[in-house]
Parts: structure tokens; C-alpha cells; sequence
RNA sequence: GCCCCUAUAGCUCAACGGAUAGAGCAGCGCUCUUCUAAGGCGUUGAUCCGGGUUCGAUUCCUGGUAGGGGCGCCA
């Protein structure tokens, strides 16, 4: 059996996931800060990508923390840590030059070893390039978009379905075990009003009946007549009504409807978890009880109360209204229930509305006074502002009952899936979108999504090339493999290359950052960097040339940003076209 | 009245508390005998207003201003 070099353990753990450069220098600058004397238990410092080349590869702020701490000039502290640093073995085999600059930040450079051994590192990972397993299989529950069965998905839905999909395979990548899930809210009061609506717009032939909600309350849009259309309510008559059937039955077809689109704009669940389940299943009660239990509901007004503790500033809220009809809010907390009490999810992750927000923090409290939230059982979740539909400058109100809205759907089928995806998840949920669909049909084609694929595409264009044209090795895996024997990827000197390498090294990094704190916007944003990274390098250096070594090199860098690239698009749910 | 979110270039958006605030689009000027010009190069242009914390603030705290969303029997 082959032994291991003492070397190969600086980039790779004991399972064989690839450590990421980060990871690796923030050891040791803790291994090299500890030797020179400082406690490093409760000090949060930092290692980042340099913001700019002049200053080497990645930065570090710890002088500047500890300097703070031991009240010492920043760059007394950097010195003495630099040291430390130096007379690390592994360390001089990834790290070139380290130097303090600026207030204080030790900068460093990374060898052109190391870079060459990370390059190979891409090309053996393909697919899996990136992953890495922060998430030890924790069981890790997505729950997104969960929009009533009254209706057809809105761009609203879009934003929280491209967001929870993407960071599914985000998490996915980071070593979580996943579950989808759509919540269906398939009973209570909106689906009753679905099915008077639908017969309203099939307007009952002769006779008395009495619908139960005035017009404006009903949903009018298109799709409800269609609805009514296509259950033939108007052969109907008054007698013959069955209100509940009607509405089980429209409500089932929007929910078809539903998995329909989601499955045509790629975005996947493992769940599609129904309402009326819970009533099946007994949650409801369940639920309650421990409520009950623990003393949160009260009586009054003939309706029953969920009551936190004081000072907990949020309003009472019904639970059972005085119809004896429970409200949204007690379903709702028997499906978390479930999920944190029975199916025991280490992390629950509800990405919802604004509009819900109130709602969020109530459900929150609740499971922290029921003690089934922790540090270790986590409940996380993303407020997804809502989208403004505008045209020519002006808000058009957008909602399921006034019936004017654009569906996700007309979206995507105008300004393509790919651009969709991109443009909704370039953005922070945070932020509140305007959304003029003119503009968007107008700005399709210059959607930066389209950059980045060409990127892919020249990568597949230029390995295409190579494989084809002479020089007697046919596959481009022999290119590549042959190009990362012999130490050629040594040549890639040239200052678009080692910045391009630079930039594809980071993706694990990223995949770290977005796994933690949710940032999926940061994907287009890489993809985005990547592709600009990549341009230069196709500027600067010519691939295929005289240089049959530096030939072989170049080609290894254009598939290892090959791969880089199609993993980002995975991971965004975007297509990576081999050509444009 | 209370709660959540937002304010960065003409427009749409970036920037883990860090160094010279970055892209794309729009504008202007260049650039296809060379692996895809859906590309590249150059250029104009911005942190809402006031305090505070910090070695350092677009970022954190606080007070304004403006906008979006929400606030006991819809979900």
C-alpha cells in the first residue's frame, strides 16, 4: 500500500474531503498566534479572499483583533504571528510570502505548488467539486413556497421557490441530508372560498342559492373561471350543489397545477405535506395538548387564545375561533410540531412572505416555550420580501383575489427559466423587488446569466477543439490527466492564470459561507466573478499553442473551470450549455 | 400607535466590521486575418440626513426622512 507524503495531509482531511484553503490558514495562524503567547479560545478573526491582488491572495485581521486586546501596534503582534508562521513546514508548502500591510492585515501568497495540487484536486472531485461536510448528515428540513391550492404560483412564489431550491443544493453540498418540503394548506376557510368562487363563475342555472361571502371576497381570476368551466358548474342546479366536493375537487387541480410548474421550473420536493393530514393524523390534538400543557391557550370571547408569556410583546392570537374552527395558526404549529416532535429534524428552515412575518415570530416563540427548539434543534427562518408588479412606472396590485397578477409561469415562458432563476436569485430576500414585466422581456437577453453559460460554452468549445485536432489523444480526460503529471501545471505562471486558479479554489469556501448564513445570492455573484476571471485568461493566454506542455496545462485550467462553472449552475438550478 | 424589511452610479444590483465602494445595463470612444464579438479595452458616474461605538463603519447602535409589508377569530 501506497504511503501517504507527510504533504498530501495539508490538503486533505482523514475522509478525504478536500480541506479548504481557509480552513487551513485559519489553523494555523490559531496554532502560530497560541505558540506566541496568545489565548485564542473567545477571538473571532477573519481570512478572506484579498480584495485586491496587490495584497497577495488572502488577508487575515487577527493582528488587528489581538492588538486590540493586548493593546500592542497591530503590526508588533502580525510580526511576531509571521514568525510563528514560518517555521511551519506545511505552512511554507501552501504560503509563499506572508507580509503585514496596511492598519495591520497579514497578507498572504499561496505557493504555485500548492495552486498546481488544487487545480488537480478539481479535476478528480468533477462533479463533486465544492462539496464539503460541514452538515454531517444532519437532517435538514426546507420548507418553501407552500402558497394555498387556491391559485397559480406568483412571481412572489418564484423568488421563495428559486431561493429554497438553490439552497437545498447548497446545503446539500455542504454535507446536510435534505428534505424539500411544500406545505399544502388544503383546508380552512380559502379553500371553501375557492369553491363558491369557482361556482359563482359558473353561474348556476335558475333558482335560489346563497353564496356565503360578498363578491370582493371571492378569488376572479382567469383561472377560476376555467375552474368552473371545467367542472361544468353551469349544468348544475342549485339543489344539486355539493360546495365541499367542489372545493376538494378545485383545489386538488390547482395543486396538479402546482407540481406541474415547480416540476417545469426545476424546482424539487421531497414532500408535499397535506393540511388535512394533520387532522388525520391526530396532530392537531397532539398539539393542542402540549399547549394546553404548558398553559398558552385561554378563554375568552367564546374563542380560545394562544398566550405567551408576558413581556414577550406579541398580540394574543386565535387558535379556535368561536365557530369551534381552529385558524391557520394551530394547524400550523401541529405540522411544526411534527416536524420537530415527531420526524425530529435537527434544523427546520421555512423560508416564507414578508407578509408572514408575524406569523413566524409567534411560531418561533411557541416552539422555544415548548422546548423543542435549541442550540442543537434549530428553527431558521428567511423572509422573502414580496414583489411589486409595475408597469410603465406605475404599481399594478398584484393578489390572487383582485385577479391581476402575472403568474410565474407567463414569466418564465417569456424570459426563459434560466434568466428567471438567475435574475430572482441574484437578489438578497431582503430586498424588495419591482418587477416591470416589459422590462424584463427587454432586458432578457442582456440577463448576466447569458455571460456566464458563453463562459461554459467556450470552456466546451476550446476542450472540443483540443480533443479533436491531431496530436494523437483523442479524450480530453487524457489531456487533463496527462497535463497534471510531470509537475506541467507548474507552467500556468501568468498572471491571468494564477488569478483564474485563485478564483476556482474559493467554491468550497462559498459553499461553507452560503451553507451557514444563507447567502444564495452570492452564487451568481461567483458565477458571475468566475466568468469575468476567465475572460481575461481567454485574452491573455491563447489554449491551444506551439507549447505542447503549456498546451497541456492550459487545457487542465480550462476543464477545472469547467467544472467549477457547471457546479455553480447546478447548485443555482441553471442549465450549462456545452454551446450557444 | 407598535413590529419587520429597505435606502449605494441615470437604471438593476454587489461589497464576511477592513485597505482605492465593485459589476451589468444605459451613454461615449475604440476593438473581429487568432481557441465563439452573447466577447475584450478605455471612459463618465454613487454610500438618504444627523449623532454614537470602533484602530477602522456602506455594514453595528441610536434619532430622523422616504418607501414596502404586517398588527386577536383570512392564510
Amino acid at each position: 500500500m501506497a504511503t501517504k507524503s507527510p504533504k498530501d495531509k495539508i490538503f486533505t482531511k482523514g475522509s478525504g474531503e478536500v480541506a479548504t484553503t481557509k480552513q487551513f490558514l485559519i489553523k494555523s495562524i490559531i496554532a502560530a498566534s497560541q505558540n506566541a503567547g496568545f489565548h485564542m479560545e473567545k477571538i473571532n478573526f477573519t481570512v478572506e479572499p484579498a480584495s485586491n491582488i496587490q495584497y497577495g491572495d488572502y488577508a487575515s485581521n487577527i493582528a488587528m483583533v489581538l492588538a486590540a486586546i493586548g493593546k500592542k501596534s497591530p503590526h508588533a503582534v502580525a510580526e511576531n504571528i509571521i514568525t510563528g508562521l514560518e517555521t511551519n513546514k506545511r505552512f511554507n508548502a501552501v504560503v509563499k510570502s506572508v507580509k503585514v500591510a496596511g492598519p495591520g492585515f497579514i497578507n498572504f501568497s499561496l505557493s504555485p505548488e500548492y495552486l498546481a495540487k488544487q487545480i488537480k484536486n478539481i479535476l478528480s472531485a468533477k462533479n463533486n467539486y465544492g462539496r464539503i461536510d460541514i452538515g454531517h448528515k444532519q437532517n435538514v428540513q426546507v420548507e418553501f413556497i407552500s402558497a394555498n391550492p387556491t391559485g397559480p404560483p406568483t412571481l412572489g412564489n418564484g423568488r421563495g421557490g428559486f431561493l429554497g431550491d438553490a439552497l437545498s443544493n447548497v446545503l446539500d453540498f455542504a454535507g446536510y441530508k435534505i428534505t424539500r418540503e411544500y406545505y399544502v394548506n388544503d383546508a380552512g376557510e380559502q379553500i371553501k372560498k375557492l369553491g363558491w368562487s369557482v361556482i359563482a363563475a359558473g353561474k348556476v342555472s335558475g333558482g335560489d342559492y346563497k353564496i356565503p361571502y360578498p363578491p370582493e371576497e371571492l378569488y376572479p381570476g382567469g383561472y377560476v373561471q376555467e375552474l368552473a368551466y371545467k367542472l361544468q358548474i353551469s349544468k348544475f342546479k342549485p339543489e344539486e350543489l355539493n360546495p365541499e366536493a367542489i372545493s376538494r375537487t378545485a383545489s386538488k387541480m390547482i395543486l396538479e397545477d402546482i407540481k406541474r410548474i415547480t416540476k417545469k421550473l426545476k424546482i424539487r420536493f421531497d414532500v408535499w405535506f397535506s393540511e388535512k393530514s394533520l387532522h388525520r393524523q391526530g396532530l392537531i390534538k397532539e398539539a393542542y395538548e402540549a399547549l394546553q400543557k404548558k398553559h398558552l391557550i385561554e378563554k375568552k370571547e367564546g374563542a380560545q387564545w394562544l398566550r405567551l408569556k408576558e413581556n414577550d410583546n406579541i398580540n394574543e392570537r386565535v387558535l379556535i375561533k368561536s365557530n369551534g374552527e381552529p385558524t391557520y395558526l394551530l394547524p400550523d404549529i401541529a405540522y411544526h410540531w411534527d416536524k420537530f416532535k415527531r420526524r425530529r429534524f435537527d434544523k427546520v428552515i421555512d423560508i416564507v412572505g414578508a407578509d408572514h412575518h408575524a406569523h413566524m415570530f409567534t411560531l418561533n416563540r411557541v416552539f422555544a416555550s415548548l422546548g423543542l427548539v435549541s442550540s442543537s434543534r434549530k428553527f431558521d427562518f428567511i423572509l422573502v420580501q414580496l414583489v411589486r408588479l409595475m408597469e410603465n412606472g406605475q404599481e399594478v396590485r398584484m393578489s390572487k383575489r383582485t385577479g391581476t397578477f402575472i403568474t410565474l409561469e407567463e414569466l418564465v415562458d417569456t424570459v426563459g427559466l434560466d434568466a428567471a432563476r438567475f435574475f430572482f436569485l441574484m437578489r438578497e430576500p431582503n430586498s424588495h423587488m419591482d418587477f416591470d414585466m416589459t422590462l424584463a422581456r427587454e432586458q432578457s437577453d442582456k440577463n448576466p446569466v447569458y455571460y456566464v453559460q458563453y463562459a461554459h460554452a467556450r470552456c466546451a468549445s476550446i476542450l472540443a477543439k483540443a480533443s479533436s485536432a491531431g496530436s494523437g489523444q483523442a479524450k480530453q480526460e487524457g489531456i487533463v490527466e496527462g497535463s497534471a503529471r510531470n509537475n506541467l501545471l507548474l507552467k500556468l505562471a501568468h498572471p491571468s492564470e494564477t488569478q483564474l486558479i485563485k478564483k476556482l479554489i474559493i467554491l468550497p469556501e462559498l459553499v461553507e459561507d452560503i451553507a451557514s448564513k444563507y447567502e444564495v445570492s452570492r452564487l451568481p455573484v461567483y458565477a458571475t466573478d468566475v466568468a469575468t476571471v476567465f475572460s481575461a485568461f481567454y485574452r491573455d493566454c491563447q489554449v491551444i499553442g506551439e507549447d505542447k506542455d503549456l498546451t497541456l496545462a492550459r487545457l487542465a485550467l480550462v476543464r477545472a473551470t469547467k467544472i467549477v462553472l457547471a457546479n455553480t449552475m447546478r447548485l443555482m438550478g441553471i442549465h450549462a450549455p456545452e454551446r450557444m
